[in-house]
DNA sequence: AAGATCGGTTGTATCGATAAAAAGCTGCCA
DNA sequence: TGGCAGCTTTTTATCGATACAACCGATCTT
């Protein structure tokens, strides 16, 4: 494999005349630099980024640690985050925490060992309590919830305003018994906590009061759970006519719950979700939801993380990004 | 940030004894790990990746090159693999191709660049014409269609053989017009021909004459094309009383477009499809589904890579692993 | 015409870790 | 006691690219 050296010899000028080609330097003559690329050509030198990034100190790739790709919303989270990494000239390179706060501990020390220039973490088994493992010396910026108040850079979703637009969505449509599907409320800032609280306040700016047999808790919020939780719901008679469910996937599995108890929806109940997977638009009813941004949110995480790696110290205080939002009306609402 | 050196003389041995403590080389006196354990932990060491690789000649990184990891069937392939990838102690950098031909041969050539020790690709846009780009000095594993004998170790889907089994199921449970909607077929060795092959197999094998009425083409393989297309042959008129869908997204269009013209599943027809995406079982109906063993795959193509990396030379022949596959008998099928 | 300026190019040192070889240090045996 | 084997450690060179400063020749200035 030819390396700077070779090609140099072979254009008849000096390895740092080759990297400055190479780099777009100016002040190359281009007889020079035509004779060097035409070297590089015939040898089909390819520049060795080890070796580069030694020097540099960079190495072009900022991680992304999140549960798995698998699932939908991280999915489309990490395929924004691609290519806004492309868009910036950073590679990516995916770590799978599992939702597990000591993988998402691990993801913070490999990144570490300058094995990325920043890394973007989605936290959801660390908590509040985390906060001072934050303190590294290398980009971070945390994407989601259950972390406020870090020392780093933090984009967020519009967790609370999102899930009272979408309850009183339900609200405006004549529901008046609206249950949430959610994860543990265990007093952490998480997802299904932000959310409860979003639910709670459109329900209070209702005039309406909250009834603590309509909020079902599942254990993880995945379809199997959602669905199981709300099936034991509905075989307890719970009286309900409208569901919020804090992400599309517990919807699915809430859909598909009601469909078992052969409860019709809309028309029975009304069901609206959160996150707008690209699933829900053709599920049958199709999934009401809102509709967070994931490109903007993508977009800002690697902007503020490429913004601290270039500038390569702690920079200015850190910032909070929360996304806008939009609620999209489907079928699963009467819309 | 310290460095070997700084360790070094912190434990009052050379860098290479402290290279030697990392790397859990024998022949290094218990007495001597320890105070070079005890100066790493008190400077807070951390290897430098960048330079390990450049004297390695490694990156410990493989590249996975995947049209968009938002598709489910890619979302579900990519964490298996990042998953494989991680018992092997390597890690995952993802290239989103957009299927695009172009970006797939810029894949390629990324990896020449020693930004990763291999690649993992899963051709889309390329065709068996592109075989000789194929033709490079590192290691590479081709996952998926379209370009078979090729240079490079290949792991591949049992497309034929399942795809005859799902049809055949459709035929055992009654249908005697079955559809297939599908991509376009242009004579490549794609996911469509081939799974189009295993579905006139099935026909052929039940003495059915094939209707070509009955193979709907769809632009891509995206529920929104599917949809589009199976409305339009229902607006025809089209006649048939069963669906083999090449793929689970693909069916997901075909559920909704059947639902928006009032037609019955399993009732009026029967639906099955291919991949086995974590969303078909919460589907109503759910969707019965060829499930092609993901996790083993993904083992595979990793391993391949990893031994070819290991050998760090062109190794034995070329490896050729189709995985196998399990029916999976839902509800869409009438299971 | 001497000196300053500037574009273009090169030599040298360096990034941090590790392979290979050389060198110390034991202890053991003849 | 000399020498050898074997474990332990150090020395030296190197991976490939690039920052920096020095350098050279040509043009510009006055």
């Amino acid at each position: 494999m030819a390396t700077i050296q070779d090609v140099a010899k072979a254009a008849g000028v000096s390895a740092m005349t080759v990297s400055n080609v190479i780099n777009g330097h100016p002040n190359v003559r281009p007889a020079t630099r035509d004779r060097v690329l035409a070297a590089m050509t015939r040898l089909d030198y390819r520049v060795n980024v080890a070796a580069r990034n030694l020097r540099k100190g960079r190495t072009g790739t900022i991680g992304l640690a999140v549960p798995e790709v698998n699932r939908p919303y991280y999915g489309r989270l990490a395929a924004a985050i691609i290519a806004a990494a492309g868009r910036h000239g950073l590679r990516v390179s995916i770590e799978q925490t599992g939702a597990r706060r000591e993988d998402e501990l691990a993801a913070l020390s490999l990144s570490r060992n300058r094995l990325y220039d920043g890394l973007i973490l989605c936290t959801v088994g660390m908590g509040q309590a985390d906060v001072e493992a934050l303190e590294v010396d290398h980009p971070v910026v945390i994407l989601g919830e259950r972390i406020f108040g870090g020392p780093v850079d933090h984009v967020a979703m519009p967790n609370e305003a999102a899930s009272e637009a979408a309850t009183r969505h339900l609200l405006e449509r004549g529901c008046r018994r609206v249950a949430l599907v959610c994860g543990r409320l265990d007093g952490e800032v998480d997802v299904s906590s932000l959310r409860h609280a979003g639910y709670l306040r459109a329900l209070t700016g209702a005039g309406l009061a909250a009834d603590p047999e309509l909020v079902v808790t599942a254990e993880s919020l995945t379809m199997r759970e959602a669905a199981r939780h709300l099936r034991g719901k509905v075989a307890d008679g719970l009286d309900f006519d409208g569901v919020f469910c804090v992400t599309d996937t517990v919807a699915m599995g809430v859909l598909r719950a009601l469909a078992d108890a052969g409860i019709r929806v809309p028309e029975q109940v009304r069901v609206i979700g959160f996150d707008n997977v690209d699933e829900s638009a053709y599920l049958v009813p199709s999934l009401s939801t809102v509709d967070p941004d994931h490109d903007l949110m993508a977009e800002r995480a690697v902007a503020l993380l490429a913004a601290r790696v270039d500038r390569a110290g702690p920079g200015p205080g850190r910032e909070e990004f929360v996304g806008p939002f939009r609620l999209v009306v489907r079928e699963s609402t009467g819309g």
